[in-house]
DNA sequence: GCCGTTTTCGGCCCGACTGTTTTCAGTCG
């Protein structure tokens, strides 16, 4: 079972219990859709986590979940479960899928309809709403017939937020309406906010918070855009809209000497919420968007930083805020305690990018790039850097023998050393993006190699190894004394496929021990480390390279996104090599 | 069912909006 599918059984006991009596069982719903958020959030296979000992270190998991799941993975399924699920039609649960369908008006339709196949549930539905036979069940009326209607006709099209985006693709939406709401006249301050604004790998919709003293014209200009396939709800002081490319976005308003506190709840995330209203109501606080409660008086916050203040922290940088302990370290910083929060990296502390693929004729086994190395040398020179690592792919073996392939790598070395010398550009660094054959060894032989400075090594081929041999082949590669940096470490490509196995635990002490270093692949659809495994890394002491992977010029500028994925593992400059000088940094590819 | 900078027992975030209703339930973030 993945882990997708044991969260998604968590997620159908919560709607089971809710089904059978949401005022008895209220804290389990909320403890078991905790528990399936946190199996959802980690990158490890249960099973793995059972094996070790370590699930209950999950937040939300505790001895109760923990048995449960050890005897879903030794028996393949949990008499608890079965009979919470006792009595509910399995036909609820596809419709939890469909917006606006939760398990209660789910649990109404199919009994009343006596619905009884799982696979044909929502093709039901949508039959029996078209024939207008829903409109006259309790609680339902013409609208939420409609509703339905619509609702599974967006499902079936992915749009709203049943399917997410990568974070750039979100960022460049975002700032097209970014523009079209600075231009309302009743928008003091524009921004968006939620999980573009924490910088997650993928986006569900986008949140914007406009600080106005006339909300009601705010939302009425918002409604008014022009792309705006239709109005989902609007109320006086919220909205929502559906663009017609299929994209939720969701917009709040505060006056702005309230704004602060709309900043805050807007950001999130949900349990980084969750964790901070506790805590204020421990401390006889009530926290909402609209501000802090206490002794019968609400106090409003301009800023992030003075509400922070308030409940006796730091501020957090957005990209933490997950509930993993940042609330912790914000106390302790405020207290003067070590540790406290990370001083994590920032774009500016970048000083070069490792992972280049210019259009030099190296007839390689995958993609070229575009441009010539003396035009990424100059974009790269704009962008703030004192060195550019060439890293093409490496010639195709197929096609070449190895002498020529050494005759390619001598005369592309000879180029590299030409732009040095010439001083006309910043430094470049001989690199290559080496493929890691399914044995383990290195595409090219040592004579090939003794013509660069160093290597990268990748998994372009034979994904479908286990979990024990993909990491051998990997730290076999990695043992090579030219093989300095592993590429895109988990293979994964977002909403395309997940990665390949590795043992993590085992590549991490190698390449503490061996003085090698993770790449953060800032490619949209890679981000790859993963933000959770930067995290561990960090923990580990492993040093990381962030690099954009580009094959044109304009991909360069997707920096910012690696930069993100390490602020969310909590790195700081000093995990990352290639914030070092030129000096230091061509000293560590020696080492 | 989980969890601990008051706690291993006794708590558990806070609010918006819609539809079907005459005061609230359901869903969402």
């Amino acid at each position: 079972m993945t882990n997708r599918e044991i969260a998604k059984l968590l997620q159908h006991v919560a709607a089971a219990y809710t089904i059978k009596n949401e005022q008895k069982y209220r804290f389990q719903i909320i403890a078991y859709q905790k528990a399936a958020d946190a199996i959802m959030g980690t990158t490890e296979e249960i099973k793995d986590l059972i094996k070790e000992k370590r699930l209950e270190k999950l937040p939300g998991i505790g001895p109760s979940i923990r048995s449960h799941l050890e005897e879903l993975i030794k028996t393949g399924k949990v008499k608890r479960f079965e009979w919470v699920k006792s009595g509910i039609p399995q036909t609820v649960y596809p419709l939890l899928d469909v917006p606006t369908l939760g398990p209660k008006k789910a649990f109404k339709l199919v009994t009343h309809f006596d619905l009884k196949n799982p696979k044909t549930v929502i093709d039901d539905i949508e039959k029996i709403a078209t024939q207008g036979k829903i409109a006259n069940v309790e609680d339902f009326g013409e609208k939420s017939q409609e509703d339905i209607l619509q609702a599974i006709a967006e499902f079936r099209q992915g749009s709203g937020k049943t399917t997410r985006m990568v974070l750039p693709f979100a960022g460049e939406l975002a700032e097209r309406l970014l523009i079209y709401l600075k231009r309302s006249k009743d928008a003091v301050d524009v921004q968006p906010l939620g999980s573009l604004r924490r910088m997650k790998d993928t986006i569900g919709d986008i949140d914007f918070a406009v600080a106005t003293t006339n909300p009601k014209a705010v939302i009425d200009y918002f409604v008014a855009y022009p792309q705006k396939e239709r109005i989902i709800e609007k109320g006086p002081n919220t909205a929502s809209i559906l663009l017609s490319n299929g994209r939720q976005i969701d917009l709040m308003t505060q006056p702005p000497d309230a704004f602060g506190s709309l900043l805050q709840h807007f950001t999130g995330s949900k349990n980084h919420n969750i964790h901070l209203r506790n805590f204020a109501l421990s401390k006889g606080m009530s926290l909402s968007e609209y501000g802090i409660k206490k002794l019968g008086k609400t106090h409003k916050f301009k800023t992030e930083e003075e509400l922070y203040k308030f409940l006796g922290m730091e501020w957090i940088a957005p990209e933490l805020r997950e509930d993993t302990g940042e609330i912790e370290l914000a106390l302790r910083q405020a207290q003067g305690k070590h540790p406290g929060l990370p001083r994590l990296i920032e774009l500016k502390d970048i000083k070069g990018d490792l992972h280049i693929h210019s259009n030099y004729p190296i007839e390689p086994s995958h993609d070229m790039g575009k441009d010539t190395m003396e035009e990424m040398l100059k974009k790269a020179k704009n962008l703030g850097f004192e060195y550019l690592g060439f890293s093409e792919h490496n010639p195709s073996v197929s096609k070449h023998t190895s002498k020529q392939i050494y005759t390619i790598l001598a005369r592309r070395k000879e180029k590299i050393e030409g732009l040095n010398e010439s001083k006309k550009y910043i430094r470049s660094v001989n690199l290559l993006e080496l493929d890691i054959l399914a044995n383990g060894n290195l595409a090219i032989d040592e004579k090939s190699l003794g013509e660069l400075d160093a290597c990268l090594v990748s998994i372009h081929s034979s994904f479908n190894m286990n979990k024990k041999d993909m990491t051998k082949r990997v730290l076999d590669a990695l043992a090579h004394p030219k093989a300095k940096i592993l590429c895109h470490p988990t293979g994964r490509m977002l909403n395309e496929r997940q990665g390949y196995e590795l043992n993590f635990e085992a590549v991490f002490d190698f390449c503490k021990k061996h003085n090698k270093a993770l790449e953060i692949n800032a490619w949209p659809n890679r981000l790859d480390l993963p933000d959770t495994l930067v995290r561990q890394a960090v923990k580990y002491g492993v040093k990381m390279v962030i690099n954009t992977d580009s094959h044109a010029l304009w991909q360069m500028d997707m920096m910012k996104y690696g930069v993100a994925v390490a602020r969310r593992g909590f790195a700081t400059k000093g995990d990352i090599v290639n914030t070092l000088p030129y000096n230091e940094f061509v000293q560590w590819l020696s080492s």
